[in-house]
This record gives structure tokens, sequence and C-alpha cells, in this order.
DNA sequence: ATCAAGTCTGAAACTTGTTCTACATTATCC
DNA sequence: GGATAATGTAGAACAAGTTTCAGACTTGAT
């Protein structure tokens, strides 16, 4: 029904025991609590390792910084979204109205909690070259929910992945200037639906 | 021969007495110098202070925090960097591929001082709610700068403006992607080309 | 010239991300 | 089951952004 779209997951170096395991999702668990509390600054490592009964040390040795584990905390979370968004396909015709309806249908789910969303946000366009790994792993991410709204028959063109990382960067872009009150919801939407025009131009199947 | 453009400029709220813009002019030079040598990080306040020969706390009194420090500095090359591309307009015949070539222009601008471009470009994305303002007057310059380079006959029309928007969301997420070493000049060039596409698909002459 | 208000300085203190150390616990391999 | 390496813990220590404060200096009005 649509183009096959590859897993996206980490090659999860070393296999982690189940303790192990624990430990990490009750790290992921506490960052997110706690940043949907205050957003970025409230996320502090001490506090993170105290809410998830963990020692400082430890908490480090599973993200060795405060971006990695909020990086690390949005690729969780986008992964639930992916699933979410997969249950019910968007319904327009076009391809663009599908995109520009997957992601404000992201947005809203974003609203709803939107310190996470700003913690999330501001720790993924500060990271520097260190976390570029993680960073992309939530690039690729992005690109299959956009790429699976689309759905497409045959693989995309390079045309067509140029214009989803558009559609990508305004994603982004748009999202940090809602988050930092500089734009309305009504202007997100407007951009999203501007940008994603640029998915019909870019159709192999164009007149 | 091109529509108005209004000056960008902040309001200014106290006039400053000379020293007080003698002070300023040393602490935002002090703060690019630093941000040229080592980046984000290499911008540290008591340093900027010592190098402004300015106390701390006078520094604090100029610039409330570092991310606003940066964002002003970014405002200031951003002021270079628009008198610059208006001496020397783009060649191009249509608005598109004008703006394409004033943004790649800045883009090998940014180039020459890549860590002063990572350290303006990180404060910018990583600013909070209280530096909108002047995160804003940023946002101005940039759609002023691509506003002069469409070198528009009448008015922007609503649909170029949310054009332009998503144009400069791109610009500033494909330099992020790009600073992060994620994206190559290239790609960034691409992408840029994909989404000024933008402009002839809302441009009012259109056939 | 003088007084008051505002500004600047130098230095210390405080906060939070990050690193380090000495020791305890767990896992792995023989 | 015991040696041993890896992992986890508690807590101190360090780094850099930010705040605070007492005293010195400027400035503007009278």
């Amino acid at each position: 029904m649509s183009a096959e779209v590859k897993a996206v997951t980490t090659p999860a170096s070393p296999p982690l025991t189940e303790r192990q395991e624990a430990r990490r999702r009750r790290i992921l668990h506490a960052s997110a609590q706690l940043a949907s509390r205050g957003g970025f600054d409230a996320v502090q490592m001490r506090e993170v390792a105290e809410a998830a009964g963990v020692a400082l040390g430890t908490l480090y040795r599973y993200f060795p910084s405060k971006v990695h584990l909020l990086v690390a905390t949005m690729q969780d979370q986008l992964q639930h979204m992916h699933t979410t968004l997969r249950k019910r396909p968007p319904a327009g015709d076009e391809p663009a109205a599908r995109v520009a309806e997957t992601l404000m249908r992201a947005f809203r789910a974003l609203q709803r909690e939107p310190q996470l969303a700003d913690a999330m946000v501001r720790a993924l366009t500060f990271a520097d070259r260190s976390v570029s790994p993680e960073v992309d792993t939530v690039s690729r991410l992005t690109t299959a929910i956009i790429l699976d709204a689309m759905g497409l028959e045959h693989p995309p063109t390079a045309e067509q992945l140029s214009a989803v990382r558009v559609i990508e960067h305004t994603w982004h872009s748009a999202l940090i200037t809602w988050l930092s009150g500089r734009a309305s919801i009504a202007q997100v939407k407007i951009d999203i639906e501007t940008v994603c025009r640029l998915i019909d131009l870019t159709s192999p199947e164009k007149s």
C-alpha cells in the first residue's frame, strides 16, 4: 500500500541487561516528567538522577550530557507519536494535504505538553557535533513520519527528499518560534501549509 | 526601483551617552572576537567583560544574559551583512533566483567565520521568551534582506510573506544542520534552492 | 560647586552542568 | 564458587553563567 519504510532504530551497541534497560527507562521517564513541568530549565541533572533512583555518575554514564538526555527523550516521544499517527492515517487526497494534516496533528499533540516540547526542541537545536548521531536519529524518525504521511507508491525521488528536508526545517523552526511566543498557532499552520506545497511541486506525476 | 523597505532598528529606549555607546561597542566587539575563536563555548562572560575592559556586573547591565549578548552580536553582524549585500544586488532574472543567490552569498560569508556563526545561531535558537524582542529584531532584519533580494515592485502579498517566513525557517535550520556537521554545503544549497521555488509559486504574476 | 541619582567596579557568593574519587555491588568467565 | 572486570553509589570538587553588594565614579540639576 505504501513504499517500504525502514525501521528507524538505534544500533544499541552493547545489549543492556534487564536492570539496565529498566534504569534507562526510569531516567527517560523522569526526564520527560520534569520537562513537562518546567521545560528545559526544570530538567536538572541532579533531580533527574534522584527521581530515577540513580546516582548522578550513573546518569552521566547513560547520557553523557543534558542535551544527550533530552534528545534521547525526544527520540522516545517521537517513537510513540509515530506509532500513534500510523494508527489513523491522514484522510486528504493529495500528499501535500496529508503531510500538512499529519504535521498539524503532531503539533497539537505537542501543544498538550508545551513545556516538554520546549525542552526537547531546544535541546535538539542546541546540540553540537558531539550529539550528531542522536540528532540524526531524530531527523530520520521525522523523515519517516513525513514520508509515511505522503503515502508514496514508489520510493521518493531526490527532489522529493529535498522537499521533505525543507519541510522538516520549517517544522522545527516554526515550532521554535511558536514555543518562544513569536508566532501564533494560526501562523504555524499557514507556514506548514505553505511549505507543503513543495510536495505537489516535486511530485513526479505533475502535469 | 523596489518597494519601500522600512529601516529595522532597535527603539533604543534611553539614549546612551558617548562613553556608554563606546562600552557597548567594546562589548560586542569582544563577543564577536571570542566567538570567532571558539564558538559559543568560548564566549565566556568573564572573558568578554575583561576583554571589553568592563566589570562583570556592567556587562550584565548591558546584556542581561549570554544569549542576549550573542543575539545582539548577531543583530550587529546582520546589519553589516545587509549593507554589504545591498551594495551588489543579485543578478538573476527571477526573484527566486535572486533570493537564492543572496542567501548563498550570506552563507559563504558565514562560512568564513564558522565559529562565530555557530555561536550566534545557537544562541538564536536557544533563546527563550525573555529574548523574544531581540530575536524578533533579527528576524525582521532577515526578512528585510530577503525582501530586498526579491526586488518587488509592489508591497508583498500575505502569501509572499508566508513564503518568506518559510524561507527564513529553512535558512536557519539548514544553517544549524551544516554547523553541526550533519549536512554538506551542497545540501544546504539544494535546500535553499528548493525552498526558493515557493517564491515563484506565490508570485501574483504567475500565469 | 554641590547634592542626589544613577552607573561602574571588584569581589564574593550562588546555581547547575560536569568531572572525579574511593568504595560497594554486580556480572562474567574459569 | 571465586577472581576480576565492569558497573553503580555517594559525595566532593570544579567550571561557567548569574546575582549580589559595598563602595567609587559620573552626570545632571540646581
